[in-house]
DNA sequence: ATAAACCTTACCCCAAGGTTAAGGTCAACT
DNA sequence: AGTTGACCTTAACCTTGGGGTAAGGTTTAT
């Protein structure tokens, strides 16, 4: 199977592949006209990043779920071990953008939002001390991958 | 107020200020030995810039909210709007995020997570059609700030 | 033969800065 | 003076996860 048919298959790009093997993640066998060749299990390895990247391992820890993959001896526990520690960084991640949005609320709340230049919320913004609760960024870097698309 | 100063009163750090002016966000005036001087109408936005960017304002969004700040013009429906534009999408955000959750524990339920190397979680994210829940990628890329540092 | 549809590597681009590097300035100390 | 340390300057490379394009080789079908 070339990288487009895999492409096609695994639901990646054709460039992400060849980054993520640029990035030591996979090899690629070469067909005698130097292209790639993904054989079955090439194949599920593809499948496991597209999955993995989906719910958003990043490209390291998709390394360690694509060697738990490939080790016999592994353990289930250190698989589902890597699944719990994603799930406390979303933890963190949904706490972060929901102080966010609720400092947004407020921060909307107390602004008459007509025609008038006064506005409470530029006022919060650039005044004082402390004006707002204290948040965090988020962070958030992938472009939203919108479902209809 | 030299860089440093802005920075310790804003709570940004002086590259970040730097690259804000790089950006064209902001004109920093020169004192005879070359630094930047910052007066108060100039902290006033750079207060703006490092709240804004905390609730999670891009830079370009950032330079709306600016303009706004220096438009005598302006009407308070406006900035409201922008608000509430940001709070849509940390919505979808959050939405994107629960959803990746929701998928993590699913598998993870499934995960007898013991010393036996056969694992659900690896079955699910290698096999067949569809095995689990479609989701998206979240769009953080940001570094998490930790409150404590 | 030639066009369409593949494939290859290599390069530059994005956010939003962090991190050296190499050097100029300034204030305080000896 | 000289020197040290804290500050400032620009420049340039690093990060994540690829997207986009260039310039060219291969394969398949017409």
């Amino acid at each position: 199977m070339n990288i487009g048919q895999a492409a096609k298959t695994t639901g990646l790009s054709a460039k992400s592949i060849r980054y993520y093997e640029s990035q030591g993640l996979l090899q690629a066998q070469r067909q005698d006209n130097g292209y790639r060749h993904y054989d079955p299990a090439s194949i599920k390895r593809l499948t496991l990043l597209a999955r993995a990247r989906r719910v958003g391992f990043s490209l390291d820890e998709c390394a360690e779920l694509l060697a738990l993959l490939n080790d016999g001896q592994r353990q289930s526990k250190n698989v589902k071990r890597t699944v719990h520690d994603k799930i406390a960084q979303l933890d963190t991640q949904l706490e972060n953008l929901t102080r966010m949005r609720n400092t947004l609320i407020e921060l909307a709340e107390r602004c008459n939002g007509d025609e008038q230049s006064q506005c409470a919320i530029l006022n919060d913004l650039t005044e004082g001390e402390r004006p707002m609760t204290f948040t965090l960024l988020d962070d958030s870097h992938n472009q939203l991958e919108q479902p209809n698309e």
